[in-house]
DNA sequence: GTAATATGCAGGTAAATGCCTGCATGTCAA
DNA sequence: TTGACATGCAGGCATTTACCTGCATATTAC
């Protein structure tokens, strides 16, 4: 996995919303993708290009159209490997905070 | 909290290596970051600013010096409201390009 | 007070990003 | 075969991004 793909991935709004229409309906076409973004359909190919780089997406091609589908494991991984560790240690680094914005300095 | 803020924080790899940063060590000030960071003193600043605005970093000025805490409740709120959907339905999605991936078309 | 230290502020630039238009290719159906 | 449909490919353009340098300000130590 190369996280920092994922993380570029997800961090663009219109690619988000692809994961999201995707985890409703898994498998769409470019052409059903696109009925829900309001740009051309190019531009949902880049983000779907990305997407797929990042691998979490992965198409298959039927006749002239392409299915889309998610790949769950980049994005579990990703979490397991970098967010969680935060997630961990969430309730001392909340103290920290919540002490050092008191203005607890002694 | 700004999702695509936060996310957009995460997209970049210099600013996940601040947060890692911080996780080890709470409360370090900017030239203390700095001293791990291949880049000039103000470049890490923009950086820091970034996740500040996400909410992600907050900070305290102690004298000269700017010291640095994790705030890690958006981190948890993005996951919670974001990534755990795919979490729930990871191996229904996994299936899905599983079967899509054998070619087992119909 | 003065010098060293820590940070802030104001541009400036090259590269990446996100969007577009126009045209080409490939597939299906009549 | 021919026209409609789904997608691919190439290039252009405005904005954002990530980095930098140079200088200003504020705090501490001597």
């Amino acid at each position: 996995m190369d996280a920092d793909k994922v993380f570029k991935a997800l961090g663009d709004p219109t690619r988000r919303k692809l994961l999201d229409l995707l985890c409703e309906r898994n498998g769409q076409t470019l052409g059903q993708l696109c009925e829900n973004l309001e740009m051309a359909r190019q531009s949902a190919t880049q983000h779907l290009e990305i997407l797929e780089a990042a691998n979490l997406v992965s198409t298959v091609k039927r006749g002239r159209e392409k299915l889309h589908f998610i790949n769950p494991v980049p994005l579990h991984e990703a979490y397991e490997r970098w967010v969680r560790k935060f997630e961990r240690q969430r309730l001392s680094l909340l103290h920290d905070l919540k002490k050092e914005l008191e203005g607890d300095d002694q």
